[in-house]
RNA sequence: GGCCCCGUCGUCUAGCCAGGCCUAGGACACCAGGUUUUCAUCCUGGUAACACGGGUUCGAAUCCCGUCGGGGUCACCA
């Protein structure tokens, strides 16, 4: 089993799903999942996405068995550096007269296919031209270096089968099959050829991958067959989708890796996720961790139905894996993803409280900032709620600080049982007077519970903000006396 | 357009292969209610689907055919 992505960009969503069944089913029967780096198009060739893939499969835990930084006996894993096999594949196939040599310019292909177009013809492709030039020709444009590309040689008749593990048997007319260009001018093979050759002296058995690559499958078993090599069990992965079904893309949905990494989603919520689609669980359990994932696996429940890439789920699932990390976990996570801005240990007493309220870990600072950089500057009026005009407002105010002042311990419980007195001494509703003493504790209305909150802020700091929050009441009912006046 | 794949609630799916247990189950989202100190979590309930038409059968979401719909692919890219 493989993967074998192109470094051509931030890696993608669709290469850790195609992943993550490849390496379930290796997991399952106990075979080895290897990493190809497919970097055979030098213009599409992006420096350091090699590195990134690394990194997103293992940020994913996918690890591999076999691959170009982890090595192995099957080696080298980077198709740039096998080149040798695939001329030397390529002159077998010439040999056998499988394969020929091609001197159209790329010039004539393009308005060949032009001209098809135009014509509305039923087959688009090479018109083989090149297919029976005479061997002296061949010699003489060779001689003269004429620039050139190795074809495949279709059969003209016929019909090819493709077995597809999960949708049987899909049969391709030979005459629709195009005269695939195997090796190009230059010098590099196409996907095609170096897939199959590589497939083959790898041991690839499986070859798992996404439902676009079904039309190019009946050119893989002709080579094959034309090598004389075992066909390996095909298997065509549904293709993810936009919300609008067109294949995933990057305009309608981040499909990026990184870009999940860096807006704070979990690992084991995003391979949770890809699980999810395409796949279901013996139970029909949502949420399971990758150990059990590959225990269950099973390919007989995997799906053809092309599954839509529902952020909303994910996120909820997000929420999900969060709720269940330890909090000392939780707060590596969030230490992490924040370098070097948050105190660990108070990240440590608030990861509980903000823990509940979390989908991903960029929802933490909007929560959790107020208990490291003081109070935010918010509106005053956000002291006078509904139902508690100003002077009701300040007379909590004042009656806080000194029942708030002689809390001891200064934890959760006293303080609630000081903060219910306090409701009861002024005759006011619990619900008004959490909600004034919220805003002038931790500068919003939404927040984390209210007493826990303070218990980690601390009695100086409760107190201040307390203050802070009388003084501005009482400049917003000064500066509304001087606009009257 | 040719070829190919796919078609159960808005979305992910169970059920389909081995037809009756399906007045089609679960989850996300949404709506309503409950718990609560705001938000969230949590709990309860609700709306909502077998694309359509034939056929086979005592009986079809499940098998067959057709139609329609969606998608993929037709590069010296993978």
């Amino acid at each position: 089993m493989r993967v074998a992505p192109s470094p051509t960009g931030d890696p993608h969503v669709g290469t850790a799903y195609v992943a993550l069944f490849n390496k379930a089913l290796a997991v399952r029967t106990g075979g080895r999942f290897v990493l190809r780096i497919e970097d055979t198009d030098r213009n599409r060739y992006v420096e350091g996405s090699e590195a990134m893939i690394f990194r997103a499969l293992r940020w994913l835990g996918l690890e591999y068995d076999e691959g170009p930084d982890v090595g192995g006996p099957y080696g080298p894993y980077r198709q740039s550096e096998r080149n040798a096999i695939y001329r030397e594949a390529v002159e077998t196939l010439i040999a056998r007269g499988r394969a020929y040599r091609c001197f159209c310019t790329p010039e004539r292909l393009a308005a060949l296919r032009e001209e098809q177009k135009r014509a509305r013809a039923s087959f688009l492709g090479y018109d083989r031209r090149c297919r029976d030039l005479p061997e002296s020709e061949i010699e003489r444009l060779l001689a003269a270096g004429t620039p050139h590309v190795v074809r495949l040689a279709t059969p003209t008749s016929g019909e090819t089968v493709v077995h597809d593990a999960l949708r049987g048997e899909i049969r391709f007319d030979n005459a629709t099959i195009d005269d695939q260009i195997l090796l190009k001018s230059d010098g590099f093979p196409t996907y095609h050829l170096a897939n199959v050759v590589d497939d083959h002296h790898m041991r690839i058995s499986h070859v798992i991958r996404a439902e676009e690559w079904i039309s190019s499958t009946p050119k893989h078993v002709l080579l094959y067959e034309a090598f004389g090599w075992p066909m390996p069990v095909f298997a065509h992965l549904p293709l993810l989708r936009n919300p609008d079904r067109t294949k995933i893309s990057k305009r309608k949905n981040p499909v990026s890796l990184a870009w999940y990494r860096e807006h704070g989603f979990l690992p084991e919520a995003l391979r949770n996720f890809l699980a999810l689609l395409g796949h279901s669980m013996p139970d029909e359990r949502e949420v399971f961790t990758l150990e059990e994932f590959f225990a269950a696996f099973d390919p007989q429940r995997l799906r053809t139905t092309e599954p839509i890439f529902d952020l909303e789920k994910l996120r909820w699932l997000n929420g999900e894996w969060i709720r269940r990390l330890d909090p000392d976990e939780l707060t590596r996570r969030v230490l992490a993803f924040y370098p070097d801005r948050y105190e660990p240990e108070r990240a440590r007493a608030i990861a509980p409280l903000l823990q509940p309220r979390l989908k991903t870990l960029e929802d933490w600072p909007p929560l959790a900032d107020t208990f490291f950089f003081g109070c935010p500057d918010y509106d005053p009026a956000l002291l006078t709620p509904k139902k508690v005009d100003r002077d009701t407002a300040q007379r909590i105010l004042e009656a806080a600080e000194p029942a708030f002042a002689g809390v001891d311990p200064f934890e959760p419980e006293p303080l609630e049982a000081t903060g219910r007195a306090l409701c009861e001494q002024l005759g006011l509703k619990v619900r008004q007077v959490f909600m004034v003493l919220r805003v002038a504790v931790l500068g919003s209305k939404v927040s984390p519970p209210l007493f826990e909150s303070m218990a980690v802020l601390g009695r100086e700091e409760v107190l201040a903000r307390l203050r802070a929050a009388r003084d501005k009441l009482a400049r917003l009912a000064a500066a509304e006396e001087s606009t009257r006046g």
